[in-house]
DNA sequence: CTTCGTGACTAACATATGTTAGAAACCTGG
DNA sequence: CCAGGTTTCTAACATATGTTAGTCACGAAG
């Protein structure tokens, strides 16, 4: 399934994907000056098509550079030894990939495209000469800890909630952060995940996933259906799932 | 119960505590000068004590400090609105346990002390100019991410791996941190968690965190009483719980 | 040396979620 | 328009883990 067939979101996703995700997300947040913005929008000039299931890097590799997703969703996971995946991170446009690796060193995990996508390879030579301006280091610095922060929701999500409040918790976030890129039309959003996708995200398992949405949709909180994802019921998706947005530090915002 | 009252521990791990736990974990990891030792040493000279279960900092907060455990334990956790815990992290000496909230603003998660403790208030501007030195900027980003890392492990412990591996996995995963900052002697250290703590960092309950710790003695994997844990066949809980310590991104130890 | 409170531990029973297996619906490529 | 692969969806059944409700052990405090 192409993840851009939707027609309802086709020309607002384009038309939005014009000025880059990344800076739309940062603006509202951090304030940037004109030369910052010129020098992130430049990263995503000339970036890499892949087509979906492809990896991006894995576990255990050494680039010397880093991944910026310009286009399309990527998963971050982990294999374990009897084959289980866990996906760690959805990872939408706007989101560097591994930020760490530089620093780190190896990877720790595997990162892998689940649409077509565009993604940006941004020289380790390059990213150190955008960390001497204060403000990117400060943008860089930013967005690892808000990604933090996601990670530790995420372990909340799978920890203590049970299915139909996870995956709700999950929606509700997916939700934000592409809001927050303005790729959102009304409350729906092109969502291309699979229902296996989403149980490895959620530690659960296919068939549980398909059970809670088949009850999602009867109780009228969401539809989805190739690949969009319409809330049908904002409020009460989040209510039920115990969402609270602060988490994401985004600018606050008022929603209906 | 005090938690330093472990006759075989304590006297190891009060030398070994003489000389700061973030360097000592630091140093096999990241090159430091001798003026960046010093300076990350100071942080440690006047920290305050604190008694067992009293909160660090909480959700909404916006200290204009940062706190660094000295000696003791504390847990990270988000509390859900039916009054369940999650635990997201158990912080160690050394650890940093707010880095991120002089960027990101406000806390989205509580921390509370787990022991008495020792946690050091560093103000903000004492922060921002030890960043000044490119070398604690660094030592500080790397410790940012090896959290990062620790927590994408949390999640396929709670999400993928049933409960016998789940707490195997927690268990090697504190010998080895510990033993970065040379509190363990031989395979045992300090665990001061109760059953009900444990359980609420691994999404289960006390009463089955109960039943595998039988379960693990019984299979003489390891010896846990009055808060000191004995990992009596480290080899052997480490395939059992599919632990890989390249996440902790130590420098490599041979391990027997 | 008793009392109290907390944490460890048990047992019987309940249930959310997993497992297996297959049919139906849907894309995609030819 | 068909063939073949995905993905969705169902159903029957299995089980790891949760729930409830205690007893027991032990250290702290008086």
């Amino acid at each position: 399934m192409d993840y851009m067939s939707a027609p309802a979101l086709k020309g607002e996703g384009a038309k939005r994907g014009a000025v880059s995700p990344l800076i739309t997300r940062l603006e509202t947040v951090i304030w940037l000056g004109e030369e910052d913005k010129a020098a992130l929008a430049a990263l995503g000039e000339d970036p890499r098509e892949m087509g979906p299931r492809r990896n991006i890097i894995r576990e255990g590799e050494r680039p010397d550079h880093v991944h910026l997703m310009i286009e399309g969703w990527a998963a971050r996971y982990k294999l374990l030894p009897d084959g289980a995946r866990q996906i760690t991170a959805f990872l939408i446009p706007g989101d560097f990939c591994d930020l760490h690796v530089t620093i780190l060193g190896e990877m720790d995990h595997s990162i892998i495209t689940l649409t077509r996508a565009k993604v940006a390879y941004v020289a380790r030579s390059k990213m150190d000469a955008l960390t001497e301006r204060p403000g990117l280091a400060r943008v860089f610095w930013w967005a690892t800890l808000v990604d933090e922060a996601v990670l530790r929701a995420w372990i909340v999500n799978v920890g203590r909630r049970d299915a139909f409040e996870a995956i709700g918790h999950l929606m509700c976030e997916l939700y934000v952060r592409m809001k927050n890129i303005g790729l959102t039309c009304d409350h729906s959003f092109e969502l291309p995940l699979t229902q296996e996708e989403l149980a490895d995200a959620l530690g659960l398992t296919p068939v549980h996933v398909n059970r809670v949405l088949q009850r999602m949709r009867a109780e009228k909180l969401i539809s989805f259906k190739a690949g969009i994802l319409t809330i049908r019921d904002y409020r009460r998706l989040e209510a039920a799932s115990g969402f609270n947005p602060n988490y994401l530090h985004a600018a606050e915002r008022a929603e209906g």
